[in-house]
DNA sequence: CCCGGCCTACGTCACTTGTCGTAGGCCGCC
DNA sequence: GGCGGCCTACGACAAGTGACGTAGGCCGGG
């Protein structure tokens, strides 16, 4: 773990939609000397609110921002996009439960500079927020693991899907029929039906029952509460 | 919030498979004079055989459980029933993320004394713990209101299937085809054709796709990872 | 004992889904 | 300019799916 080039306090924003977690980041991050919480968050939209304010204040941004995925209002994929584009000095490192390759994906290509599982200790926690201060990039052994199992395999997970065939697929994980999804996107039902096709193909699948499982372990859709 | 009717300290038990949440939990109860946190585990295999190393030894039992459902090894609800079966004098309080109305029914029906979200703060907490150690059920509002709503509603849900028709929805729900269905039940592909009609009438859907995001919104199935 | 509900099973029909091949228009890259 | 990939679209066919009605055996409650 390497720590940060200066020695100034790192302010950390904790985002998470549980109490729970945020009191048990906030525990972790207290163990820091280094490290202070500048504030605490229970969703996206109250995340970027908080900065905004902060910054109309003119008062010093977190040098970090601890955020959960999968939460109301606004998602931490959504939210990492926003905090990255409006306040660059923030970085977001995600910590959530689940490792669906889709979502790590997306989360680094919005600019996150770090993402944790949930399981991880301490050290990791503090290791990723010293990394995200010092301008790296810190990923989960797992995740990292995963990532890199899906790049090996060019074409075989929803990687290798087109973005209209992804935009099929999300469709299907919503239960949607041939009919609905051509009405969705506006094409003919048989073109609906074409991309149906290829991309059970490129999946190994047989059935968009499949096509459903494979969306949510991925993450490309949100399991349905 | 009733405090428990005697003044001893009561051992609480803490099942989580994430490090951070068990922290928050801990950071929870240590704020509770009367509390005592007799114990991790991170997963219902390592709890109960906690429980059964403590026993083996003579020592004292936590006489609360706080337990998340879905961990790798044994989750939440085997869990429950196992350690109400061997372990009477323990009680055990769910506390998880998501409020699937059949994941409430099936631990509540193994015997758990208490029901929270991880959106509960600490006095929801406290107050579960309590609540179970005087014997009492407690649950969290937003728990009691959804399922209240399913029993007003008796022929809505998922309630209202018969055992077959739920070993169908499952199968579903995991991909399978009615070929495979039948297979696995051991009954003809007719007959399984006819219990998928039947619960799909009953659960006011078209397709089978559909009932996949009914199963996993009643928590009758875990979302694939 | 009879009734009701459940599980089993079949036939039939309509519809949906999935496969295969083909093909034109568009766009970006070399 | 040519080539490749993508999106669009169709025909035809096979397979899977879902709806409806029917029916026998079993079991538990009144």
């Amino acid at each position: 773990m390497t720590l940060p080039s200066d020695n100034s306090t790192i302010g950390v924003l904790v985002v998470d939609d549980h109490a729970v977690v945020r009191r048990g980041v906030v525990a972790y991050l207290d163990a820091l000397r280094n490290v202070e919480v500048a504030g605490e968050a229970a969703n996206g939209r109250e995340a970027v609110d908080l900065l905004e304010s902060l910054k109309v204040r003119q008062q010093p941004l977190p040098r970090v921002a601890l955020m959960d995925l999968m939460m109301p209002k606004m998602d931490g994929v959504e939210a990492t996009a926003e905090i990255v584009k409006r306040f660059p000095a923030v970085r977001v490192v995600i910590l959530t439960s689940f490792g669906e390759v889709e979502r790590i994906h997306a989360a680094l290509a919005n600019g996150a500079a770090g993402y944790l599982l949930k399981d991880a200790g301490p050290s990791e926690v503090a290791a990723a927020i010293y990394a995200a201060a010092n301008g790296d990039v810190y990923l989960d052994a797992a995740v990292a693991r995963r990532l890199a199992q899906k790049m090996r395999s060019p074409h075989s997970g929803v990687a290798g899907l087109t973005s209209r065939e992804r935009d099929v697929l999300v469709l299907i994980a919503e239960g949607r029929s041939n009919r609905e999804i051509a009405a969705k996107l506006v094409i003919s039902e048989r073109t609906a039906r074409t991309h149906v096709s290829n991309l059970l193909g490129k999946l190994g699948l047989h059935s968009r029952t499949q096509a459903v499982l494979v969306a949510m372990r991925e993450g490309l859709v949100d399991p349905p509460r």
